[in-house]
DNA sequence: TTGGGTCCTG
DNA sequence: CAGGACCCAA
């Protein structure tokens, strides 16, 4: 299977339906297997996006940041880097304006729920990951291009 | 029972 | 990232 394209679909969808990820690889044949793995690789990828979101909101908090809407992520972040080189390692694509929208709310979810000490209770996180499952984007039509890959070289 | 999901490991 | 334990909804 492909990974690093069903990397780059992360930057519009972070919970995309077994249904359309299969849409969107046209050339794969898909098994019970193939089909979970390729969920499994979605649901790794949130895991590290979590966790940058996690740390990056704990530190804005450390640093004395009040309100969750003077939080903002800026194109140089050093957040901005670690993200895109996990997710666009040698830079195939932009990154998606909306992926920079998710991020901040992303950021800003983490920062209140931290603020209020919601964190300290059993599965904080829960609700959160619910407001971000709102947030994906429709994928570019292009990622069904059969050579994609290529493309981007 | 399944198919997703998360959490924690390796 | 892959595996496996475990939870939840369909």
């Amino acid at each position: 299977m492909h990974l690093r394209k069903a990397k780059l679909m992360f930057f519009w969808v972070r919970y995309p339906s077994s249904a359309v990820l299969k849409m969107y690889f046209p050339d794969i044949k898909f098994n019970k297997n193939n089909t979970a793995q390729l969920v499994k690789w979605f649901s790794n990828f949130r895991e590290f996006y979590y966790i940058q979101m996690e740390k990056y909101a704990r530190q804005a908090i450390s640093e004395g940041l009040k309100a969750a809407d003077d939080l903002h992520v800026a194109g140089d972040s050093e957040l901005y880097r670690v993200l895109n080189l996990h997710y666009n390692r040698n830079n195939h694509i932009e990154v998606p304006p909306n992926f920079r929208y998710v991020v901040e709310q992303t950021l800003r979810e983490f920062f209140r729920a931290i603020q209020g000490g919601k964190d300290t209770e059993q599965s904080w996180k829960k609700s959160i990951y619910k407001v971000i499952s709102r947030l994906d984007d429709p994928v570019p039509e292009y990622f069904k291009s059969p050579n994609f890959l290529e493309q981007l070289e």
